[in-house]
DNA sequence: CCGTTATAGTTACATATGAAACCACTTGCA
DNA sequence: TGCAAGTGGTTTCATATGTAACTATAACGG
């Protein structure tokens, strides 16, 4: 007669992930967290999707980009990027041109409202920032620094 | 006669975030590549997606949660873990049963088939965390961990 | 008991996202 | 030239996700 066992208990025998102490997960829970909180101090004030502030926050930093250097930048896709530029042209907040030499690229760059919500929206960020920074000491910041630094492709 | 004039350029007059430096990005490019790279591992082999990964994973450490329990300790929303939870049982992977005193609770457990797939996948992940970790030395790791202790929510 | 309120979980709808196909233009090379 | 291959960007389609509404059950208070 077929008896339907219990699966094994979670012991060593199956040695199950503590997500509490995998570092994939916890800095998942950290970095949604933060960008969670950042993301409804804009969204609440403006139409605006994470994406969007992403594009406006490398546009206030080098103007004249193509979309694709700022999906470079961003480390999003192009789809997303053009999506997220469709929006912010139409809502008045990203001038776009054509390169004069290449037709196909665009020439990407934040209109006066743009910049007008970029100055209100970049010390919110900051402030964020900060109010996770608190929680360190100086010395925690400085390592929390370099270990960025260290694990971080381009770093 | 109206000149469009050139946005101001992107200097201190304006003070755009240094994306490369500012930590809720930082944060967010690093957790994205690494979970990615163990998700593109799993989804390859199995089709699985992150979240419902996540949940098997719950379940593998604590078996016979209730779905919200599970919500509770993957940080995933009560629908997500609704639909991840569907799929898995569909495909095999997850028992549900109903719990004898609430008849509104699941009673949730993996089946000797999600016992071996978890068996395979998990091994994989902490491969994925020990090659990220292999970047830093001991020191490194040590303050990491302490950080994160102290930025995470529940620590 | 009976109605109100709360909770576990699912469904429906609207929106977001990613992969692949596509269009326009440019480049490289015969 | 002119055509094959490559690149910037958009559109399409299929899937994923979040919010709110809903169903079923339980808990509470009279």
């Amino acid at each position: 007669m077929t008896v339907k066992r219990k699966p094994a208990p979670a012991t060593a025998e199956h040695a199950p992930l503590q997500l509490e102490h995998f570092l994939p997960y916890r800095l998942s829970i950290l970095s949604n967290t933060i960008s969670q909180a950042i993301a409804d101090d804009y969204q609440r004030r403006y139409d605006i999707s994470m994406t969007e502030w992403r594009v406006m926050a490398v546009l206030a930093r080098f103007e004249g980009l193509s979309a694709r250097e700022v999906a470079e930048r961003t480390a999003m896709d192009k789809v997303a990027v053009s999506r997220a530029l469709a929006r912010l042209v139409a809502a008045g907040r990203v001038d776009r041109a054509i390169h004069d030499d290449d037709r196909r690229r665009s020439v990407l760059s934040l209109t006066e409202a743009g910049w007008t919500m970029h100055d209100e929206v970049a010390p919110m960020a900051r402030a964020r920032e900060r109010e996770v920074l608190a929680k360190l000491d100086d010395e925690e910041r400085a390592w929390l620094t370099r270990i960025l630094d260290k694990l971080l492709p381009a770093g």
